[in-house]
DNA sequence: TTGCCAACAGACCGACCGGTCTGTACAGTA
DNA sequence: TACTGTACAGACCGGTCGGTCTGTTGGCAA
């Protein structure tokens, strides 16, 4: 499911392709899954959500977070072209298929963005002096959105190296302060 | 047919909707764009670069290119909370759902995606001295789509406005130059 | 006036969609 | 051993999908 839902989002992928995918039949799903197509994509996104941060309490930890953004993209850019440009944020398809009534997949993009985002406030805030942490973890993931996007549709890794090559740089004179204001702790 | 790309994506929006949108019968469709479906949102995806292109070029000229940007974003703010937070980049949909088989397509979408780059690239060039004007253009760009995915699931601008908080000062002391290596012209 | 062809209209097509419904297999209980 | 409720299986449903096909219209050439 998850897969299929990176690839093609939520109304590109058709349920029995899924359930084929997984070698069930139709019948059992509901069961399990009463809320159908909707309440499976939920369980999906959570799923990934779950994957992915803990993949940043792996990363961030300890090291610099920038040099861990660095490897954490470097290992996006990787799956993005051993996946043939066909895998992206697994979040990002269905959050722009969704709509304002779609409540349940909505709320739970949201959460887990607002998870993420929270992981990075974190770990730029227990790095050191840093003013405004939320901005810079919500401007993070933009870019990340943003620059597997770019990196997609142009088939080339190209635009999200762009995007690390402009960002990092930036990051780094924010984070280790201007020189004039220099505090660690 | 913009619109419904906009709000749904292009399996999210069914060929008759469309039709029924713009009050025309099905038939004489495949006169004009006999490549069918596909061809019709290449059609939109070209109009919709051709739109921002010409709103880009209104703003950047002459101005300071981060205040001009600073109004774009403040612009996408005021549509998407208008739309109800449906309608996103008119781009950045299809471009999530489309597979590496839509060839038409993603060609489309990196060619929007190149021009759009392009044109802030240059803005910058314009500006001023700076070395890597590419790398913003694609960080810019990538922030924004990845912003505007933040708010709409969010139901609220507050992503946008975070990332806006962070990246533009950024942007500012890298633009106005480090304090030990101001050039201007 | 007549013949013709591009432009258009919408009825129609098979395929497939998400979802439901009946039937079955098989634990746990007495 | 007989009973029962849950977990599963897959046939089946109406609706809608993208796409095609047969008219019909209307301007233009002769």
């Amino acid at each position: 499911m998850g897969n299929a839902l990176q690839h093609k989002g939520l109304h590109g992928v058709g349920l029995s392709e899924i359930l084929a995918d997984a070698d069930t039949p139709k019948g059992g799903l509901y069961h399990h899954f009463p809320g159908g197509k909707t309440e499976l994509a939920v369980a999906a996104i959570e799923q990934q959500v779950a994957d992915l941060c803990a993949l940043l309490d792996k990363l961030l930890p300890g090291a610099d977070p920038v040099a861990a953004l660095e490897l954490w993209i470097a290992r996006a850019q990787q799956g993005l072209a051993a996946s043939g440009f066909q895998r992206g944020c697994p979040l990002a398809t269905v959050a722009l298929e969704s709509s304002a009534q779609d409540v349940a997949i909505r709320q739970a993009l949201a959460d887990g963005f607002a998870a993420i985002r929270a992981r990075l406030a974190l770990a730029f805030e227990a790095s050191g002096r840093i003013a405004n942490a939320a901005g810079l973890a919500a401007l993070i993931v933009a870019a990340y959105e943003g620059a597997l996007l770019q990196a997609r549709v142009a088939g080339s890794v190209a635009p999200m190296e762009l995007v690390g090559a402009a960002l990092f740089p930036l990051l780094r004179t924010q984070l280790q302060g201007p020189p004039d204001d220099q505090a660690t702790d």
